[in-house]
DNA sequence: TTAGAAAAGATTGCATACGATTTTTGCGAG
DNA sequence: CTCGCAAAAATCGTATGCAATCTTTTCTAA
């Protein structure tokens, strides 16, 4: 695997804690679709990938788990989450509820330098969408969820942005999993319609645009149990 | 069940994760201000007091520390937190955000037995309401939260109802450093409105009752900042 | 007397070791 | 050939040890 590709810590993390670096490149990972759900994590096999010992691939499982984007099972191990339909439902349930709140907050909130910022997110986000392949969508689905994760920094309440960003990340695995082809252009015309509406200060409308947004990209899932909850169970791993 | 569940920690968390359990008598502890806020939570002290390796106590802690009750710093140690007037401000506006929308959900889901368990859990808020007292006042505290706990669970979205553990885990202590007096007398009454429209299936007005109630909580705050930020700061441990 | 520096002490960060539990493998009986 | 069972391997849970870092104390010099 080349999970752990990172060459020299950076100055940064170096002084950071380990632990939060490895959980940081995981998470990655795992938004990208480059460990599967229900991959096993071991901690040895961690560990080893990223040169430290079990203790403190250990505690970046437990932080990964925490965020819901790993299951931990004692004596077991640790797995890529797998979330079911339910599950899946109320990701967006969460969203629906909080995040048109957001785009209000973040509305009274914009500054020129905060349109800068999305302008530039919305720009990146356009790049993916016109190339194709597996590559492209992955990181489509990252800089789609960005978009997101500005708007909450914008917003200005730390745990709110906390929440969104478990709520993202465990989108992104959702999508992935469940996710149907051709959605994510008129994703994109949505991201820009909200950008429009929050320079405005339109909040009411931003937050119209968020939650009808929301909705599409619920609706662009397939969330019928594929064979079964029960035979998903038993084969999975 | 989601209330009896309350029951003593003892076989069942025996044969679960120990740090889980001590993280859960911590939280308890810091909730009910038995731990004030700053008090210094060093690993080895922990691990001393409940027998377990620090390895365990440095696990609890971190699980605190994610939940926000608890604050490290590294190579200092950990300490419980002591929210800033803006902490307790994005606390209580997360708030506003989440538990109106918990309330409709939960207002379509009401079952006899919830109401059962909400009667209870009335009752027993009440009976610390007339009791005076510092710990009572603790109890009253904790029960007011179990309130808004239980209507998490019944709205039946566990990603919201693990937040909301955490809100009103952050509440509490919001409250405890910055809370008036004579406060929850009206709280109690509240929630039995709030029953009383979950009770008839009036989710609008249980939704309403409940922005209501988080605002006269936040209004019964003394959030000015106590001889300025700088001298707080430069005060604390 | 006080400022500053150096040593002592305390505490965390991390690695490693060992027992416990689970999973896999190997082998013999049916 | 399949099934069951026991031994082996793998993995986790936890304790402990050592180095690094921070804090406090102590000692010296202006």
């Amino acid at each position: 695997m080349n999970i752990a590709d990172q060459t020299f810590p950076a100055a940064d993390s170096a002084n950071e804690d380990r632990a939060q670096a490895i959980r940081d490149q995981l998470r990655d990972a795992i938004v990208d679709r480059r460990l599967a759900p229900g991959t096993k994590l071991s901690e040895g096999e961690v560990g080893t990938l990223f040169e430290v010992s079990r203790t403190v691939a250990r505690a970046a499982l437990q932080m990964l788990s925490f965020e819901g984007l790993v299951r931990t099972e004692r004596n077991r191990g640790a797995f890529v989450a797998n979330p079911s339909p339910e599950e899946a439902r109320q990701v967006f349930a969460s969203r629906r509820l909080i995040e048109p709140g957001i785009a209000i907050a973040a509305a009274g909130r914009m500054t020129p330098a905060h349109v800068v910022a999305f302008k530039a997110q919305l720009d990146e986000e356009g790049r993916f969408i016109v190339e194709r392949g597996p590559s492209a969508r992955r990181s489509e689905i990252k800089a789609s969820g960005d978009f997101h994760l500005l708007l909450a920094s914008v917003a200005g309440n730390v745990i709110l942005q906390r929440f969104m960003e478990e709520l993202v990340a465990r989108s992104s695995l959702v999508i992935a999993l469940y996710g149907r082809s051709g959605i994510s252009s008129c994703g994109h015309s949505e991201h820009m319609q909200i950008l429009e509406a929050l320079e405005t200060g339109n909040a009411p409308r931003a937050s119209a645009l968020m939650l009808h947004h929301i909705d599409h990209i619920e609706a662009d899932l397939d969330l019928r149990v594929r064979g079964g909850p029960a035979l998903r169970q038993a084969l999975e791993l």
